[in-house]
DNA sequence: TACGATTTAATCGTGTACGATATTAATCAC
DNA sequence: GTGATTAATATCGTACACGATTAAATCGTA
């Protein structure tokens, strides 16, 4: 009974954090008329542009299923191109716009908020990251050894 | 820039080790029939039956929107009753059937599955339990401030 | 070169998740 | 005690998110 209590709250800790941290997010992600999900892949693009579907999904661990309708959506508001690879035509290369490079400027006090948010010390942060680093890899290497 | 990263990695941090959890549960959750959501409300259930709809949102901090359909598909699988409240005809109140009760057994291996999936020793368990509890707590307090 | 296997996105069906709104029941004000 | 307000759940529209399937392009190899 107390080994099923550890377990149940990690795993809800894990669940109800980022939960939390999506109610801080969306109201600084409305104005500017993004999702969280939209949010992210423009980061991802922030910071390579010019990337094909599937590695955006790799990055952010997403599917086509996903990201083809969101990333049309991002398109339809004028943030991102879609353009098929000339070289290799199954590929579908994703690049800003300069309103969707134009839009980093305006979200650029977003990470500062979130960190804030959280209301720890830096070195606790870090270690935070390490810590979830160390779960994640090890989650993901169960994950992939009951898969084969 | 260097903030930013923090920033960046930290949250997806808790996105992408939530979805690496997920990861870890599916296969132990589709032979029960349940998904992720639906297992938490009955974990919920088990600890404490014959809950109102708006409690188990609370526990859960979902919205009645989200579990109404969801208790529903529960409630086709005979897995819970959902009786108005006697007293109380607003309310519905939601109660285990004997095959809810029963699948608590069958579900009773997954905490120790999961939790030998983190990879940690008890103690960092049970600090990366307190640190998210103090991380969730200040995140809420910051949006119920922005809310207000 | 031809053809089967693989890769890449897109599509489809199901199930969360939320905000806004609607509906119904209970409670409060006076 | 009736009308306004509040509370609880349900409904609706939009947006993820995934697995399974499909379609098209490329690659491997005979």
């Amino acid at each position: 009974m107390r080994g099923i209590d550890v377990d149940s709250m990690l795993c809800f800790d894990l669940y109800s954090t980022h939960h939390a941290v999506g109610q801080i997010y969306t109201p600084l992600l409305t104005p500017l008329g993004l999702t969280y999900p939209q949010y992210l892949v423009l980061v991802v693009l922030w910071r390579s542009d010019d990337l094909v579907v599937g590695e955006i999904g790799e990055r952010l661990h997403l599917e086509s299923s996903t990201l083809t309708p969101l990333i049309k959506r991002l398109e339809g508001q004028g943030l991102v191109r879609r353009t098929r690879d000339a070289r290799d035509e199954r590929k579908v290369r994703v690049t800003l716009t300069p309103e969707g490079r134009a839009l980093r400027q305006q979200a650029s006090h977003i990470p500062g908020c979130i960190m804030a948010a959280f209301g720890l010390p830096l070195d606790e942060l870090i270690a935070l990251h390490t810590t979830l680093g160390r779960v994640r890899a090890s989650v993901l290497a169960r994950a992939a050894a009951d898969g084969a």
